[in-house]
DNA sequence: CTGAAAGCGCTAACAC
DNA sequence: GTGTTAGCGCTTTCAG
């Protein structure tokens, strides 16, 4: 590989370095003659700047790195896509720190802020360590929060309770009186929030909320957002025999799958017989004809970036929080398309 | 944000530089005393390296990027895993290069490229554009390739010829005589392989091969591993009446999903009228129970960083290409399971 | 406009 | 052992 640096262009053309510097760096100040001409021997010789001699020199990095939680799967893959897109026609790099368990946020997060290695930080899904927070504060790295709040940051995240009252409202419109809900663990913000959404769009139909109708499963792996989760709680709800609801509201889509086992297995047909509305429209929902409230992904990661960006310029700038208002997907499961085909699902058709 | 540098510690400890950072690196000959005064004033002061500086005094980047198409979706996340893992225990950087289309690739590569960025690349899934050869090859910038092949590079992969003989040979023990194949599009490797493994199996059954019985749909986005080539295909076997197979290796996980919709849309039953056998083994098909071929992805991506960081160290060494066994995991798609024993518990599913 | 020179912060070769 | 001195390759004053 060439090794080719600015002097080998500056003696080619027989300027002096700064000039080299200027013109490769689009500065003003260069009679255009000099310009072309160094342009030309640049190309020539096929020069590339080395990036982290000119990191060093900009005292910038050029580069922004993402902490995200690799086990919540769909959800932080399409925000990706909107963060990789962004950040690459902004030309910046990406490094990412993705976690599997949660010792390795801290670590990750040291590595991050290792003195200009960074120019922002992504921070996905978890909750802040509070003994970082300090820490991040005086290193004065901007930072911004996506799917996770805190107010010492800005932060990107989901209207949690408008989208459980949307879908529970869609039940309430189809003409259900009874709607239950699968919920996750309340030690989990969204649950907390859903869960809120789910009791107001009740009440504003003037139905009592009854604690019975909400059940939550006991597998706790990812505050309750698993499939298990939402298996055993609708096995709860099935045993209520004649007196279980005939709609429910799922706080994630993951649990809406298992509880979508959990009635097939018992005979109960999605959505002849069982209404669910889900949350998060991961790719599976599609598949399963799901109807569940979709997170607009992409554009969260987009604006991510945009945020940072927009802070790493003006680190004085008031913090903001955005909330998108997720949309409803109708599709199947909540029995508002007349449909003469049914759910797709291999169960389904062996009973 | 303390600025700390090696001057302020050197000072501070009343040393040169050259001994600070030879403590800090823990180069030998240092008298154990000076090395703990220096180190003990390096925390005081809350000393922290800069990255760049380090990296373009050893010239070496310590990072590692990887170029991999997010549309392979669940493949790539769990390999990704399995190098994130690795490579922050070598402490190395990841830069992740999303591509999200084609175009995308030969950018992020320059990128890559980029004199002294990085000292390695993993390249995912795509066939390597031929034009980007020549340049890597003096570049003398060590990759590895991943789900991919070239002679010129290392590569980890999948053994596909021996995965779909496994995947037929599992439906001919059943008792099938009339195996079918939902393939994609040959101009891809893999599906040509698993062709070959397909035929394979069936020869060595003696059962005669026939053209007929390999269909592909006409969707050719992502080389037909699409849900909707799978539901083309699978029509096309259906329209055949009673001289269609009643068994079918198909070619990737999510074929599977269409073929068995146009299937269930048929009235036919999975696994009662039609047995199937995927490929991949993503995380649809553990819900869906489908019978497939599992790749292990996590040790993939493990193997993959060892691989580069193997040659990053002995440029030298002969080409490697390592191919991994896919492993055969029985759910009920197959009908290998006697359906008389109830429908599994979701729990005793989980991996 | 442009050349020379002084850093950016660290590593490493070289004397003492 | 340890201090000194060159770089690493680029950006950015500062004179002219």
């Amino acid at each position: 590989m060439a090794k080719v640096t600015i002097y080998d262009i500056a003696r080619e053309a027989g300027v002096g370095i700064g000039t080299v510097s200027r013109v490769l760096n689009n500065h003003t100040s260069v009679t255009p003659e000099t310009r072309k001409r160094v342009k030309e021997v640049a190309r020539r010789l096929n020069y590339q700047p080395h990036t982290y001699a000119q990191r060093l020199a900009r005292r910038q990095s050029e580069t922004i790195s993402a902490i995200i939680p690799f086990f919540t799967n769909y959800f932080f893959i399409e925000v990706l896509q909107g963060v990789q897109d962004r950040i690459s026609q902004l030309g910046y790099d990406l490094v990412l720190y993705g976690v599997n368990n949660v010792d390795q946020v801290e670590t990750h997060l040291s590595r991050a802020l290792q003195r200009g290695k960074v120019d922002g930080i992504l921070f996905f899904s978890m909750k802040l360590p509070e003994k970082i927070v300090a820490r991040l504060r005086d290193a004065k790295l901007p930072m911004v929060l996506v799917d996770t709040v805190s107010p010492d940051f800005d932060s990107i995240s989901v209207a949690n309770v408008e989208g459980a009252y949307a879908a529970t409202t869609h039940l309430l419109e189809l003409g259900h009186r009874s709607v239950g809900m699968v919920n996750a663990q309340l030690v989990s913000t969204p649950a907390l929030e859903r869960l809120q959404g789910y009791r107001h769009a009740l009440e504003s139909h003037g139905i009592t909320y009854s604690e019975g109708l909400v059940k939550t499963g006991s597998s706790n792996k990812q505050d309750g957002f698993n499939r298990e989760a939402g298996y055993e709680a609708m096995e709860e709800f099935i045993e209520m025999g004649p007196d279980m609801p005939r709609a429910f509201f799922v706080s994630s889509d993951i649990q809406a799958m298992g509880a979508i086992a959990a009635l097939t297995e018992s005979g109960l047909r999605v959505p002849e017989d069982v209404a669910i509305v889900g949350f998060d429209d991961i790719e599976l929902a599609r598949h399963m004809r799901l109807t569940t409230m979709r997170q607009p992904m992409y554009q969260m990661g987009v604006l991510a970036i945009e945020r940072l960006v927009a802070r790493m310029s003006n680190p004085e700038m008031e913090i903001l929080h955005t909330t998108f208002s997720p949309t409803l997907i109708v599709r199947e499961s909540c029995g508002a398309l007349r449909s003469s085909e049914g759910m797709p699902s291999v169960k389904s058709k062996q009973r």
